[in-house]
DNA sequence: TTAAGTGCAAAAGCTTTGCGGGTAG
DNA sequence: CTACCCGCAAAGCTTTTGCACTTAA
């Protein structure tokens, strides 16, 4: 992520907690800065492996604690995914995904005609949207090499 | 899901299985049912429960082997829910969902003109598309009901 | 008959929780 | 000062795996 972006992205969330009375631990902002500073839509253990690489001693129960208040906040988001565990995204702004069903990359993709999709008429089911994604499934370029080689082979 | 069609999807099945040269097990037929009975997206859990409560003494680890074998098969969807754990879903066409982000249900959603949508080019990604999902965040008619409730309350 | 499947139980992995001590505001 | 947070460790859940027995074809 861009550095002044991510700085901005830092100040908010400083406020928001400021806001809410909530302290800005050392730990808040690590793990924070950990979920920025990747594009991989880290999972809770992801993150934890990131903020435990810098010796902060950062505990796998306060990673989980602060992501899901993070997610709650709305700093962050906490996504899914078709194969195993929940991720997490830097990103807030509305985006989409190419998941790869071989080896679960997710990667992030925007476009615009997506993104002005007109949101349908879901009254007749009672229900309220607040939000979409869209999530495209496939296989990924690196997937698709060693497939090829793995032709190639033969 | 209509009997007729339901037994189709079972016919299908047991062929598949036997093309493929795997028993076709009453465990299987079984859980294979449970799923298609359900329309509520049900995790693996809510599997094993269906098919316990009508005694028939199938395994957790037979649901979680047999609710795998079919969505790598085809005949099932796995699906992926922003919160907690994999859901499994009976419909295999394009369909899309709606999530209640208070109570985690998922309502499946119908609708031509998102089903028309074009996959947009994702060639610069190296990426090959072979499915998308479009998923809507909200808030479902009874959890809406219960807070407009809360509010009378007051 | 026999390859594959199943149940059981143990193991593994991820997440949550209770508690005593620590810290931001 | 004090409310909230943190690390630790234990517990809780979900899913996977090894093994001996059973079964569909």
């Amino acid at each position: 992520m861009d550095p002044q972006e991510k700085q901005k992205r830092l100040r908010r969330f400083e406020g928001l907690c400021q806001d809410a009375g909530i302290p800005f631990t050392f730990q808040r902002r690590a793990i924070f800065q950990a979920v920025l500073d990747s594009d991989k839509h880290p999972s809770a253990n992801e993150v934890f492996e990131a903020v435990s690489a810098v010796g902060s001693g950062i505990s796998r129960a306060t990673v989980h604690r602060n992501l899901e208040l993070m997610a709650a906040m709305g700093v962050i988001t906490k996504t899914s995914h078709p194969r195993g565990v929940s991720r997490y995204d830097g990103r807030t702004d509305i985006h989409h995904h190419l998941i790869c069903l071989r080896c679960n990359s997710v990667v992030d993709f925007d476009d615009d005609q997506l993104n002005a999709l007109k949101i349908p008429d879901t009254s007749s089911y009672g229900f309220e949207v607040t939000g979409f994604q869209v999530q495209f499934r496939g296989t990924c370029k690196n997937c698709r090499e060693v497939d090829s080689a793995a032709v190639d082979e033969r």
